[in-house]
DNA sequence: CTGATTGCAAATGCTTTGCACGCCA
DNA sequence: TGGCGTGCAAAGCATTTGCAATCAG
């Protein structure tokens, strides 16, 4: 059996209740990968996550997970992403912070989320002027380091360097 | 030959610049391929690109089509947007109106492009914040329109259903 | 029981690549 | 002429799917 972790009631709450709704069941690969999703704030692409499956003694299968993740974004658990690395990647954070942003640097592929009021605000108006009805909204800001221009160096960089060191699965 | 089309004088001398600071050659396909994507405003995916290309009389190859996208986008000719549909998408339209955004109607796929300074201005502002320099941002919105919401019909679905019934590839 | 769910392997679909040939500068 | 660009077919890769077996309710 996989590791127990704490988990977010509200998650449990949540993917219960969407279950039921749907007629669907309750599984042991379906509780394994959220637990495993939810155990953690990164972002993950399912390949990723099918590692740390593994990692924590769980056996789904990658189709699974591939179809397990169309369920939780459906139930709006997770939310798909795009980071510009042409892969499928999901962020659990949407739970607890519906509205936040990605900023990627582009020097070290660091993801940095955040929050706006004065943006989300924004963004409703200028969809409600436009005739329509906001449902979800996502804004990716591609950067550079300022640190990185102007003392040459900057600790994520080099955290980055190590880590594709070690991963081999990388796009290019 | 291709049919000739009048083309924005910026995009070619752009092109050129482009051509000339990285040693490249111009070819009977670059010209064909920005040709038919400046001929028209709208978004495109690689395969819609390649099928305009047949319709105009072109004969280059898909491979040259990838290879000459990926081009364009480095000199920021085109940009590649996210539409949630699951493909690479291109626009056309950065040249003119570098800042833009897009929102996507759920209901009929529509897509409409739309500028706002205050948004712009706002982005730059967290970014900066957050210690980074904005480069590039891509603001997506998905919505549904009002329209159909309140009057029961919308003239973009309708034409959306005409369309999907004569294009065979769809996702789904 | 019954139908939802899973795992496997095969299929799919988009994109990239190796290579020999052709063509621009 | 040198080497960039092209076309073709093959390869690559993430994701989806058909199917038979399994399992939840």
């Amino acid at each position: 059996m996989i590791r127990r972790i704490t988990m977010d009631k509200n998650i449990r709450e949540r993917l219960d209740e969407f279950i039921r709704k749907k007629g669907l069941r309750q599984t042991a690969q379906r509780d394994e990968i959220i637990e495993v999703i939810f155990a953690s704030d990164e972002h993950f692409t399912p390949d990723e996550l099918f590692d740390r499956l593994r990692l924590a003694g769980s056996k789904a299968s990658r189709a699974t997970v591939y179809r397990t993740l169309g369920l939780l974004d459906e139930a709006n658990l997770i939310h798909e992403i795009d980071l510009g690395d042409g892969q499928k990647n999901y962020d659990p954070n949407f739970v607890d912070r519906p509205t936040h942003n990605h900023l990627v640097c582009v020097d070290c592929g660091k993801v940095v989320e955040f929050e706006d009021s004065h943006l989300d605000l924004l963004n409703d108006c200028v969809t409600r002027r436009l005739g329509y009805r906001p449902l979800r909204q996502s804004l990716r800001i591609e950067a550079n380091c300022e640190k990185l221009r102007t003392s040459g160096g900057c600790p994520d960089l080099i955290q980055a360097r190590l880590k594709s060191k070690r991963l081999p699965n990388q796009k290019k």
